[in-house]
DNA sequence: CTGTTAGCGCCTTCAG
DNA sequence: CTGAAGGCGCTAACAG
């Protein structure tokens, strides 16, 4: 008699239970690639039902060359952007009967390049790919043919897909809804500058002043970290200054969360005197006290036309797929912090 | 010549290469179970540079039986605090040379046993485990004798381990800080009652009132989900009554965020008009405007004990591991919001 | 329509 | 110290 083998059954034993060979069972399981009489197949099935069967997905992977796994990796899943992000990542992976190796880099380039190399040596079909800086080294993943989505912090001239927003005219268009509301000291905190979000968006603000004829104060242009303490680390010290803008464009939701805190601290009402509008836009900026004004991502199409690329590319699984850079339509929601809402002047 | 074998280099090669075996191959690099000369070491460590060859993850996993990977399954990623609660999660399993399969349930009960099969299916060495309700059906996994723990929302008497903190007392210590202060109108959101957690901080709260010999008045209790919606809600009806209370106990920090905006459009400030006080204690509660006030559940400790039974249990992986109940301590951190911050009586 | 069988890439016992 | 060979569980030709 067996011992406690309270292990999972194979389809050997569906086989033997069904009087049948392990091929028909997998015909049936797979509904192929040959066919089964119906009543053979009844008999499988039944024998899959009593015997408590389950297909081992590893030794699937292992025998088809594909391991229904896609990676992401973003350098930090506890900021809401990129949890978000996640989130609708999940979803529309789901819906492509795909699961999701989850690597947060902690910021860390060392850590990335280990996940990078981690995730290769698991087979992924493929990477959803947000890096810590502007020059990640995917070599371990193309080199196999594994495709490559990269979302946010995209290299324009990056031979691997990705989809993003047009930072530069996101962030020139909220800018410009500013001046068009009659501010003319407008200052920016941007992102780090060697990171193109950073850049971009700091070019954008560049843009819109210079159209309107604005002078670009050097004074006003503070670079600080993509997070909550590097918008109130710089908004304590923009607030501070002798001479105070009356605007501030955080190039960041969690810079303009930062941005807020400082602004309490200095006793100052957003917007009646200071007005703030930012980029991305998640839920969070319809919960802060006052409601953020934004430039918002659309992270459920961003997600979907990402896990699209991916899906639709290397359907075999072997060299480069068609790559593309595609640009998601942003859109500006106005909500009050800007001081600009229509339903009602101040929150 | 070969072909485009742009495909990986398996042990094969490289055992040709270094004129040796394949099984050598795998003592070099696995460090046994067999020593190795040092020459035909050196032979081979060189013939795996020459080749390129990367051990693959999926057919290491065939083989043993363990796959190195852990599940992770929440209610919804993009909620900060399971967020958060990634992000440490992460952290721990990858000192534990594991990686992490994301399963994010999307508040669905459907979707939540969907992934508990799959992840089954891919032979998951453990899973980390936050419900979307109180009753899981986690049987696929325990059945194959894969360790499960389960997170945040524990059931006392469920026989899988589980960390978490004590709900009750520290609602209770919550609330009676509140009292201690000389509030005695306090109001408490409530998380959904069908959950532990809601459940089990209503019940701190009750306490903390009883032994302060303060009534419990029906219509200053509010269920509203763990949202920032549910607790907008909340508070919107709570601060529209006419008698209003004057503190309140939000059950985490997402109601607690949504409360703060009810209380921004009613005009009212906080603490002056309204001490509010809360659970979680993420980093976010240090960016609110004004800084909120909780009970603190230490994450990174709980991410590192999860792990930790994970890793312990069943090292060869058989049979349930020593089920334990662990319960980590939380921290009261006092901040503005409820108006009894040391340094400043008021933001 | 169904059964046989050779891999997928790696680990490890068992002989040399 | 090294090599040969069976097996992990499943798939997909290739015969019947």
């Amino acid at each position: 008699m067996t011992p406690v083998r309270s292990s999972r059954a194979t389809r050997a034993d569906v086989a033997r239970v069904a009087g049948t060979s392990t091929a028909v069972v997998s015909y049936v399981i797979n509904n192929g690639p040959r066919p089964v009489s119906e009543s053979t197949r009844h008999r499988v099935l039944e024998a899959i039902e009593s015997v408590g069967y389950e297909p081992d997905t590893i030794a699937q992977a292992l025998a088809l060359g594909v391991t229904g796994t896609y990676g992401l990796i973003v350098p930090d899943v506890s900021n809401p952007f990129f949890a978000a992000l996640a989130h609708e990542l999940q979803d529309a992976t789901s819906e492509a009967e795909r699961v999701v190796l989850l690597g947060d880099s902690a910021e860390s380039k060392v850590r990335e390049t280990e996940l990078i190399k981690t995730f290769a040596r698991r087979r992924i079909d493929g990477l959803l790919f947000v890096g810590v800086d502007n020059t990640p080294d995917l070599a371990p993943l193309s080199g196999k043919g594994i495709p490559v989505v990269v979302l946010d912090r995209v290299d324009p001239r990056n031979t691997v897909s990705s989809v993003a927003v047009d930072n530069v005219a996101a962030a020139r268009e909220v800018t410009e809804h500013l001046i068009a509301h009659g501010y003319t000291t407008i200052a920016i905190i941007a992102g780090p500058l060697n990171l193109f979000t950073g850049q971009d968006r700091y070019e954008g603000w560049r843009q819109a002043l210079a159209a309107a004829g604005i002078e670009e104060e050097p004074r006003w242009v503070t670079e600080a970290p993509f997070s909550r303490r590097g918008g109130l680390e710089a908004g304590r010290t923009l607030l501070a200054a002798p001479e105070r803008p009356r605007a501030v464009f955080a190039s960041n939701e969690q810079q303009a969360v930062g941005l807020l805190t400082a602004a309490a601290e200095a006793g100052l009402r957003v917007p009646e005197d200071l007005a703030v509008i930012s980029f991305d836009g998640t839920d969070a900026s319809e919960y802060t006290v006052p409601k953020l004004s934004a430039a918002v991502q659309p992270l459920a199409e961003i997600a979907r036309t990402a896990v699209g690329l991916l899906t639709s590319g290397t359907p075999g699984g072997n060299a480069n797929p068609t790559t593309a850079h595609v640009v998601s339509a942003h859109e500006l929601r106005i909500r009050p912090s800007c001081g600009t809402h229509p339903s009602k002047p101040s929150v």
